[in-house]
DNA sequence: AAGCGGACGGTAAACGACTACCAAGAGCGC
DNA sequence: GCGCTCTTGGTAGTCGTTTACCGTCCGCTT
């Protein structure tokens, strides 16, 4: 593995003189530039990201922990930050923390030791500690989810009023008796989205149940509403994923959405306008989440002196079929 | 921000009993050691990975490049990937070429400097340049499709014949005229499932298009392959993002999969049991895969004289109901 | 011709951790 | 009391860069 005193021999000038070449600094003579060049080349020099981020004492690399890969939702926002990343020519590394506690916390020591310039991170929830990105002044910014202490800035949805807005469309199509399936509590966005339900219809007409932001136990979890001596005729549920168990439910009680059992689901899926009927969803901006949190993050990595900021972005209601009988 | 000799000063022992203390290392003075670590934490210290890394010439750090983030195909295999490296107490940080060639060498060119242990790449295609990683040393694996000079570890999926089990599975089916639509030539993928098509139907009686693995560009295609002269019965689609737009184009035209037009697709996305009628699909899997791939890179860092091995799991065919009439 | 300034490139000191080597002291047998 | 071994912990060198500082050389002015 070639280092820059191999270059340096063979290009026969000594290692300051490679450096400052290779990185275009200072003045060198371009004979002597080109000769390091071609020195470098042909040994297939590659620098030791590693010495010399020591040395610089920064990294071109931000870190962006998300809660579940395979939720579109989280993929949008990594797209948006890895767009506007790119730009100004940082590099993107993506880790799944899987909704698991201790996953987030060895991804955000990681992140801590090799030294990003910064974070992006949706917390998974109750307990996630950044007080260690905080004492080393490691640039922060939340998503989708606050973090207790304002420890950086945040790029939320205001997604309590959305779920409010969606549950009033299904009482106003004539549903009756709406019921909510959401998030584990604790998870922000599932107790916001729960709250903005409870808002509309009433904290004593709530009929709601909790599980994992996965298919299989929203299966299990809307099951058990139906199963209910006085089911609900509407439901409204806190993400995508977790539709796809809704609807397998559904399909098993024999029950057809829109008609017999009103849905919106949260996050427009690519798949949503595919079934029969068409899902009626609230439409997050997760692409605009990633792209506002690079831009703060880039923002506060060249200048550490600025204010924390929360920006909450709008949710967007595109009804379709299954709210409607 | 702390470094060892900080908490060296603060506990009054040298950089070097610090350093063994916190990494358990030779015999420290059990009531030294516990000093140790107590100042480690008051001054809330961590390692500087960085220099770390520097020293002992290694990472802890697996890449994994994948040609596109909201492709559920890919992050199955970011999951198996995952849940073995962890295992092993090691990080997987995941890039995301987009299918574009700069950006993958771009990461590759990250992962080269920042001197990862070993890197799990889907080439996206043609110039996939690894030259870099060989030259370094750097463990490879390739996963999905395979890489021009066999660099390193392979591991893929008998992707053409199951192209040819599920065009036969259409043709037993009574459908007469069996189109394709494929990914970008050059994509190994993509070429593959092509030939299986071919395979089976013979030269002479090729109907098929290309488009980017996305929903939109499969869309366009299939409007054109419907709107042909003498349209295909019956469709193979590439991928479960290509489906998608191949939906919507019959949706268009009012014909309906199954009844109207046979539709198989690869990859088994959660929502395909949810359209009506449910998917026919060619199951890769993909968790597998990356389960695999990330056990090869495994062994390959610890013994790097192994020889080189492809593997090719088989993928499985689903019947459904959209290859029926 | 002496003096001066600018351009260029080398020397060596960081960056922060790990570790080979060595020194000091304790415990022990003779 | 001497020398041996064994434990313990300090000294200093190393990983591969970047960069502050300084010396040299060249050409120009007066």
């Amino acid at each position: 593995m070639a280092t820059i005193s191999d270059v340096a021999a063979r290009a026969g000038v000594s290692t300051a003189t490679v450096s400052r070449a290779l990185n275009g600094k200072s003045t060198v003579d371009p004979t002597l530039a080109a000769r390091v060049q071609e020195a470098a080349a042909e040994l297939g020099y590659h620098p030791n990201g590693l010495a010399r981020n020591l040395r610089r004492q920064e990294t071109a690399v931000l870190a962006l922990i998300i809660s579940d890969v395979e939720n579109p939702f989280f993929t949008a926002i990594a797209r948006g930050v890895e767009d506007l990343a790119q730009r100004s020519r940082y590099s993107v590394v993506l880790c799944n923390s899987d909704e698991n506690e201790d996953k987030e916390r060895r991804y955000i020591e990681v992140a801590l030791q090799e030294r990003v310039a910064g974070v992006v991170l949706s917390p998974t929830g109750r307990s996630t500690n950044v007080e260690g990105l905080h004492r080393q002044g490691t640039p922060l910014v939340a998503v989708d989810r606050p973090l207790p202490a304002a420890a950086g800035d945040q790029v939320l949805v205001d997604t309590r009023h959305a779920a409010a807005e969606a549950t009033r469309h299904l009482l106003d199509g004539g549903y009756e008796r709406v019921g909510c399936l959401t998030g584990p509590a604790g998870v922000r966005t599932a107790d916001d989205r729960l709250a903005g339900y409870a808002d509309v219809v009433g904290e004593e007409n709530v009929l709601s149940r909790r599980a994992e932001y996965r298919a299989e136990g929203a299966r299990l979890a809307a099951l058990e509403l139906l199963d209910e001596p006085s089911p609900p005729d509407a439901l409204l549920v806190a993400n995508s994923t977790m539709a796809i168990g809704v609807l397998e439910a559904l399909s098993a009680r024999g029950l057809r959405p829109g008609r017999d059992v009103g849905i919106v689901s949260f996050d427009d899926a690519p798949w949503t306008t595919l079934i029969d009927p068409p899902l009626t969803v609230v439409a997050q901006p997760a692409y605009e989440v990633g792209r506002v949190a690079a831009q703060l993050l880039l923002a506060r990595i060249s200048d550490s002196s600025r204010d924390a900021t929360t920006t909450t972005l709008e949710a967007r209601l595109i009804v379709r079929k299954s709210s409607r009988r």
